[in-house]
DNA sequence: ACTTCGCTCAAACGTTCGTTTGAATCTTAA
DNA sequence: TTAAGATTCAAACGAACGTTTGAGCGAAGT
């Protein structure tokens, strides 16, 4: 209906719609069709703008992935700057990494909700392609931020670190991103953190501050919990209480 | 090569082939004949024996989550019968719970890794009828368990319970399901638990063995970590460390 | 005025999808 | 032996998929 094409070019649509689409239904259950006619631009316009579909969903992450690990990393200078070459302390460094991530949510211009809940999704994603594109977006963040955990935590096995990272990293990701099915199977989701549902809607930004707020004592509190007994295990021992 | 139909009949083989194509490719990506292809049967058994694709991804799943939430509230009426109406400890419902789970990753015939993998991929799939049937699959059992967490933790809101309940889930669900990607981020994942790669492998037993060692503890400290300051807060207060 | 270039458009391309069909084959029991 | 039922089979169905094509359009440059 309303015909304003001042602020929103052909490609800008598309890469919009593509997220919202993508997020709603997945990568291989959306086609063309339904991106190009939500965004109300011929079928080809993708492949003229894009070249793929996969290369469509790949600048879909790209321009907010981007924008995101240069923030965190640039927080975590900062940090370290103000550290003065002393390590970090755990809080500090999820903060910087999730609570950048989760800033993003209460950001209309970056996303919001629902890039969050895309990027929740997508990484768990079988498809190769997709594996490849990740691994390289997130390689120097990942590294800089398990360098600082290794150091923020000396007494921790690194192998540990890093599984936990992979912990945190998952209760996050489902807990935007699996909630319609969490919601339903829990009875409690996004939906009652906000007075609003729905994804892009005005409550988007109380339930990514909420969210934030539950969430990371809960990945402070996995970070540090005492470590297993051992290491090792001869065989079965499947004592149930401590 | 190996003709042995004797123990393996069409029904079976579809099943185990289809669990295993749909954790490597995700639902939509697998196409019918893949499936029938692999399994070595005509295209229509699969149309013959279960009526439909999205009716043999409700099979391949209900088979063994009825098995896992029949076994799930059997250690929980055991737990409770040797409580004698006492609350249990956090760490013994958690370990029912999850503990269930992952064993299921050390025996074969229960699927293995592969159908954890699954499991933990499916939960974020964005398709309706999943959703729903998840939904009804594990509502007896969420009932239980949250009623039981709120037993164990009289002094934690119960709203704060159950979003502790998705954080848990999500851990566990990306340390299985998430691993591919997670393993090519961080340079680290479930192969180097074992000694062997590659899903279905003999190595499967030790690594969900010793997952769970890594995970049980990260769980549990997140679920007991201190509550935030306060549920509600006014308006930004950004301050990174505590 | 004319060419150039970036972009849009309708139409069609060949492929693959899930499903259906009806005959052929196997199994079982009277 | 024969009839009945269960299962398998090759073949085809219509629909939807991602992508390509070539003509057409409007603004910018000379």
């Amino acid at each position: 209906m309303s015909d304003q094409k001042t602020s929103h070019d052909t490609r800008d649509r598309i890469l919009d719609i593509a997220e919202r689409l993508f997020m709603e239904n997945g990568y291989e259950a959306t086609s063309m069709r339904m991106i190009t006619g939500a965004a109300e631009v011929n079928l080809a316009a993708v492949n003229y703008h894009f070249g793929s579909k996969e290369a469509l969903l790949r600048e879909v992450f790209r321009r907010r992935l981007s924008w995101l690990n240069r923030e965190r990393l640039q927080a975590l200078d900062r940090l370290e700057g103000q550290a003065g070459g002393a390590p970090l302390k755990p809080s500090q460094i999820l903060e910087a990494f999730f609570g950048t991530l989760l800033r993003m949510g209460e950001d209309e211009a970056l996303g919001g909700m629902t890039f969050l809940r895309l990027l929740g999704r997508t990484l768990t994603d079988p498809a190769e392609f997709i594996r490849n594109f990740f691994a390289g977006e997130y390689a120097e963040v990942i590294d800089r931020y398990k360098l600082a955990l290794f150091r923020a935590l000396p007494d921790v096995p690194k192998a540990e670190i890093v599984w936990r990272l992979h912990f945190m990293l998952g209760a996050m990701s489902y807990a935007i991103a699996g909630t319609d099915v969490l919601q339903v199977v829990t009875g409690c989701g996004l939906g009652d953190l906000a007075g609003e549902s729905g994804s892009g809607g005005p409550g988007d930004l109380v339930v990514a501050r909420r969210l934030a707020q539950r969430l990371m004592p809960f990945l402070l509190g996995g970070l540090r919990a005492p470590l297993p007994q051992s290491i090792e295990l001869p065989s079965q021992q499947q004592e149930p209480s401590r």
